[in-house]
DNA sequence: ATCCTCCCCTAC
DNA sequence: TAAGGTAGGGGAGGAT
């Protein structure tokens, strides 16, 4: 395929480049490579299962698993539900201006810009750096992005497109010069006298202060008159924060941008915008992710194919000929390795990011010109085939890791471009035999001996740092990488499995996150490891599931049987947007799907594969939306131009078939927030009869009957209030409440506290004091570290096999048919490459991805994260650190709690924190709302004070009971709603505040989080476990979640 | 019991 | 200039 924007050529297994430049690369210092003994393996023919017919299946099924309500008696209760829904959600845009107008409260005193939250739009003058570091120098917080809800007071730009104007229409837009001037005279000047115009030359209206000679040209907005952007003016000069919603704050996607604002445009170029997708994916730095790890995978699984498919006794390189891999070793005697490329975007130096500019030494440090990569040369050569520089020495990095990692492996499995992991049973087993023999200065631990020979191969071909968990299982293997973190080896041993996994948290293991982590607070009111260990399996699997609770009380013991996956033949191909998406019209709806569905057809061809099945997804509003969602998901089977069940890969039957599907779900296109299709029970192409050419619409078959959902209504819970179990066992504050919270209760509450505090004979009002600062846990000095004797009988050959070993031995070119495509390698100058790079992949094309891995850099969360990885690396690693240049982030400044890298002992994770209801000065401001005014302050005071603490989980308790009272028990419209909404509105803000950062989880965390980001996650886990209370309550009462927007 | 569908969850 | 994509494991509960 020649897909042009998206990634699929990566790995492509079609093209050998891959396999050639595996096979090819020589690198210094190859222990035991031998890439000449492999042999010619044409013959090797496809020996691939027919899948079997399909059974029957119905061709339009709908879900019946919908919990809502909807049986007769509340029907009115729908309708009128709904609508009285739609009003609701009007106030609750008035009381969202509101309330971030009181966020002036969070301004406290400071420099000139305290209280203010900026974001920078695109390129400024002066630069953005420099205005950064005007902006937090002066106490003000520079937002390195908008994220979702992120609150940021003003925006700074030079230029904005006709988009941004509209979306930030009632924004504080300003030019730069606002920050230089007010700094100069050392006062915060208005800012609506620096108010950002568009700045087109016809009409050339100017800010009130023009500097803009001197900028560079900036783009030219392309409808100055038509939008007719008013940017707000208001008075006020500080304080009216605007919290961007969350899809809403980014454009959105050019179909419904043009929609929304010029018809016009919309006419002459939406429908067809066939390359939306192709645009989107370039930058999207998760499908690049999600796609190169399918090829990788698919990669492998070919290469295993083969490899397994060769005669036995054929295994070239080894001594060790004819061994099955029949015979697992015994538990604790295999070797498994985790291997993960630190900071991988920071080390392939994919930013541009000012911030991390000339400062490529972070990662690539190679002190030889042997075989690092000196990145910032390498770069900087010029300027127009930078990107392609960059895309090179992107593909290098991955294939340099992998190349190593291949050499010493038994089996090896890609988890990602920059992490996989190894099975080295054998490797270990023969080094032991080969060094260990009757020297007794030999070392100990021959793993890690191993894996420090593969740490310094991977250091010596690519410059940078891997690092390496050790241990006799994958789940310890990637648990021991946390300890191993950055760039060293860890080896987990047996003996001290107990209690490294103890004082963990259940989301620490792999396949557990967040909902394991709180269903098992919610139950057991605990996710850490040591305490689950004592729960039953049964005990477990009744929360978690029958499989899932099983897996965890393995996990939580050490054991874990499975073996290294590389085989496994993909089951579905599927294509999903969800950014950005906002449409109008049905019709638009449909082009943006056909879209789609060529795009999973060009996938599935790609792959050669055909689909029997496929299904179609509508995202409900992300978290914190609003609404019912009536359906979600839907499938039916695929079927041909006579209407049979048939597999295929065509675009227009996929597209059709969509189409049907998500008319039968209801939406609106308005609501539509996110799209989906997924194809599975996938063929080989070879297998498939169907013929998926030229098949134009196809009608479909009149067996197809829709199911209206609606005649099949499911029993819901129509019991109201069944709440009332939960509210049953609320704890209330063992420390007092603050007097007008406790005014603010709904009376039955009130009366249950009193009845309890009387019972405790404490005084409900009793302020506390804050306890002292937060003691870090300090683990005991020092475990044993026996070092471990790999115990595996000496002259036993690894029943696993060195399966990759022979892999790599039999992608060699030379023996290979595959080498393909000689002819079709890149013509790519390379010659301006450093010489280290020469000849070892000047012949290799992988200059035809497509994409631009700078789109790593590009979100800038990560990032920043990564920023923050390799100054935390270099500190620990003790090379030049970064300064002062640590990310900016939404969090007032507070003492560091330092390196903390142990977790803290099972039940005291956070020291007692003082409760929420402690008195004290309350912020100057009078807040606005009257009726929720008390409790929005209490909230403040609790969520400002637990800055170090993690939420006390009675204080949780205790206004989830009250939060979850006023919903339950409201009517729709009533005020004890608003008011509950009101607080939780308030919380969110005052959390994307304090804990923006920790909202959502990072897919690279690289180390350990610091204890500031478990506090933090542990205010969210809080925040979303009490609006999911109150969502399955406004569900039975009013048929959706509540909003917050 | 077992299979299937519609989800949810997790990972990178 | 942003760009929350995707594959796969598994559970609940209905269908068979
Ligand atoms: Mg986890």
């Amino acid at each position: 395929m020649a897909t042009s924007s998206n990634s699929s050529d990566y790995f492509s297994s079609q093209g050998s480049e891959f396999l050639e430049a595996l096979a090819k690369t020589k690198l210094p210092g190859d222990i035991g490579y031998d890439g000449d003994a492999s042999e010619d393996l044409s013959k090797h023919g496809e020996v691939r299962e027919v899948s079997p017919p399909p059974p029957n299946q119905k061709a339009l099924l709908v879900s019946s698993k919908r919990k809502l309500d909807d049986s007769k008696d509340s029907h009115d209760e729908q309708i009128y539900g709904a609508a009285r829904f739609g009003d609701f959600g009007q106030y609750m845009k008035r009381k969202r201006a509101k309330l971030q107008i009181q966020n002036k409260d969070i301004a406290r005193n400071g420099g000139i810009f305290h209280g203010i939250s900026i974001y920078i739009n695109g390129y400024t003058n002066p630069s953005i750096q420099v205005l950064r570091e005007l902006i937090v120098r002066h106490g003000g917080v520079f937002q390195p992005y908008l994220d979702k809800k992120t609150i940021v007071t003003h925006i700074v730009t030079n230029s904005l497109t006709p988009a941004k104007i509209a979306e930030w229409k009632h924004m504080k837009v300003v030019r730069p010069e606002w920050l230089v001037d007010s700094v100069d005279r050392d006062v915060l000047l208005p800012w609506s006298d620096y108010i950002w115009k568009p700045n087109n030359r016809s009409e050339s209206t100017q800010g009130a202060r023009s500097t803009q000679s001197t900028l560079p040209p900036v783009p030219r907005p392309q409808q100055p008159a038509k939008s007719s952007p008013s940017i707000s003016a208001s008075t006020s000069n500080r304080a009216t924060n605007l919290t961007v919603p969350s899809y809403a704050a980014h454009d959105s996607n050019p179909l419904a941008q043009r929609a929304m604002h010029s018809s016009d445009w919309r006419a002459a170029h939406t429908s067809v915008a066939p390359d939306f997708i192709d645009g989107y994916y370039k930058n999207s730095r998760l499908h690049h992710l999600s796609s190169w790890k399918a090829e990788l995978k698919e990669l492998l699984r070919e290469a295993q194919e083969k490899a397994e498919s060769m005669p036995e006794g054929f295994t070239p390189g080894d001594e060790m000929i004819g061994q099955g891999r029949a015979m697992p070793p015994p538990d604790e005697q295999r070797v498994i390795m985790h291997c993960d490329f630190d900071c991988f975007f920071v080390a392939a130096g994919l930013t541009k990011r000012p911030d991390l500019k000339g400062k490529p030494v972070v990662v690539c440090h190679s002190q030889d010109n042997q075989g690092g990569l000196p990145a910032r040369d390498f770069g900087i050569k010029n300027g127009m085939s930078l990107q392609q520089a960059r895309k090179l020495y992107t593909k290098k990095f991955s294939l340099e890791f992998y190349t190593v990692l291949m050499m010493h492996a038994d089996d090896l499995q890609a988890v990602s471009v920059d992490e996989a992991l190894i099975e080295v049973t054998w490797a270990v087993s023969r080094l032991r035999e080969k060094i260990a023999l009757g020297d007794p200065s030999a070392p100990q631990d021959l793993a890690k001996e191993l894996a420090e020979q593969i740490r310094t191969q991977v250091r010596k071909s690519t410059g940078c740092e891997i690092s390496i968990g050790i241990s006799h299982n994958i789940s310890l293997a990637r648990l021991a990488t946390r300890r191993a973190k950055p760039a060293k080896s860890y080896h987990l041993v047996p003996g001290e499995v107990h209690a490294f996994l103890g004082p963990l948290d259940i989301a620490n293991l792999h396949g557990f996150g967040r909902a394991a982590k709180q269903k098992a607070l919610d139950k057991w009111g605990t996710s850490n490891l040591g305490d689950l260990e004592e729960k039953s399996k049964a005990t477990l699997g009744a929360v978690l599931g029958k499989a899932t609770g099983e897996t965890l009380y393995n996990l939580i013991r050490g054991i874990d049987e499975r073996k290294l996956e590389n085989d496994k033949e993909r089951k579905s191909v599927s294509c999903d947007i969800n950014y950005g998406i906002r449409f109008q019209k049905n019709e638009e709806v449909q082009t943006f799907l056909r879209q789609m569905a060529k795009e999973v057809a060009k996938r599935l061809d790609a792959i050669q594969r055909r689909g029997r099945s496929i299904n179609v997804e509508i995202e409900p509003p992300k978290f914190l939306g609003h609404g019912v969602c009536d359906v979600f998901n839907k499938q039916m089977s695929l079927s041909g131009p006579g209407g049979q069940p048939a597999a295929t890969s065509d675009e227009i039957i996929i597209a059709d078939h969509a189409w049907r599907l998500l008319k039968s779900l209801k939406f609106d296109p308005k609501e539509l927030r996110g799209l989906g299709i997924q194809i599975q029970k996938l063929e080989n192409t070879s297998n498939s009869v169907a013929n998926s050419s030229g098949q134009g619409r196809l009608p479909f078959l009149k067996g197809i009957v829709e199911h209206d959902p609606s005649t099949n209504p499911s029993t819901g819970n129509s019991e109201p209030s069944s709440m009332d179990v939960d509210i049953q066992e609320i704890e209330i504050p063992a420390s007092g409440v603050d007097q007008s919270v406790y005014d603010a209760l709904p009376q039955d509450i009130k009366q249950e506290l009193e009845t309890e505090y009387k019972r405790r004979s404490v005084s409900p009002f009793v302020p506390i004091v804050a306890t002292g600062p937060v003691v870090p846990y300090q683990p005991a000095p020092n475990r044993s570290t026996r070092p471990t004797i790999f115990p595996f009988p000496r002259k036993m050959p690894a029943p696993g096999g060195p399966n990759v070993r022979r892999i790599t031995a039999q992608l060699d070119p030379a023996h290979s048919r595959s080498s393909l495509s000689r002819e079709s390698l890149s013509t790519t100058d390379l010659r301006s490459f450093p010489a280290s790079l020469h000849g070892r992949y000047q012949r290799v094309s992988w200059l035809k991805l497509d994409i631009d891995p700078e789109v790593f850099a590009a979100l800038p969360r990560n990032v920043q994260r990564e920023q923050l990885t390799a100054a935390r690396m270099l500190k620990t690693m003790g090379y030049i650190p970064l300064g002062e240049e640590q990310p900016v982030v939404l969090r007032p400044a507070e003492p560091d709690p330092g390196e903390v890298t142990y977790l803290p002992p099972p039940k005291a994770r956070f020291v007692q924190p003082p409760t929420l209801k402690q008195a004290g000065p309350t912020p100057g401001e009078k807040l606005y709302f009257i009726e929720t005014d008390d409790v929005q302050k209490v909230i403040e005071q609790w969520v400002t004070r637990f800055k170090l603490y993690a939420p006390n989980k009675q204080d949780i308790a205790f206004f989830a009971k009250w939060l979850v009272k006023s919903v339950d028990q409201a009517q729709a419209g009533d005020e004890g709603l608003f008011r509950a909404v009101a607080v939780m509105k308030w919380w969110l803000v005052l959390l994307k505040r304090w804990w923006g950062r920790c909202e959502f989880d990072h897919e690279e965390d690289e180390f350990e989080e610091d204890e500031q980001v478990k506090i933090g996650k542990a205010w969210w886990a809080a925040f979303r476990d009490v609006k999911g209370q109150m969502d399955n309550v406004a569900r039975q009462r009013f048929g959706g979640k509540l909003s917050l927007r």
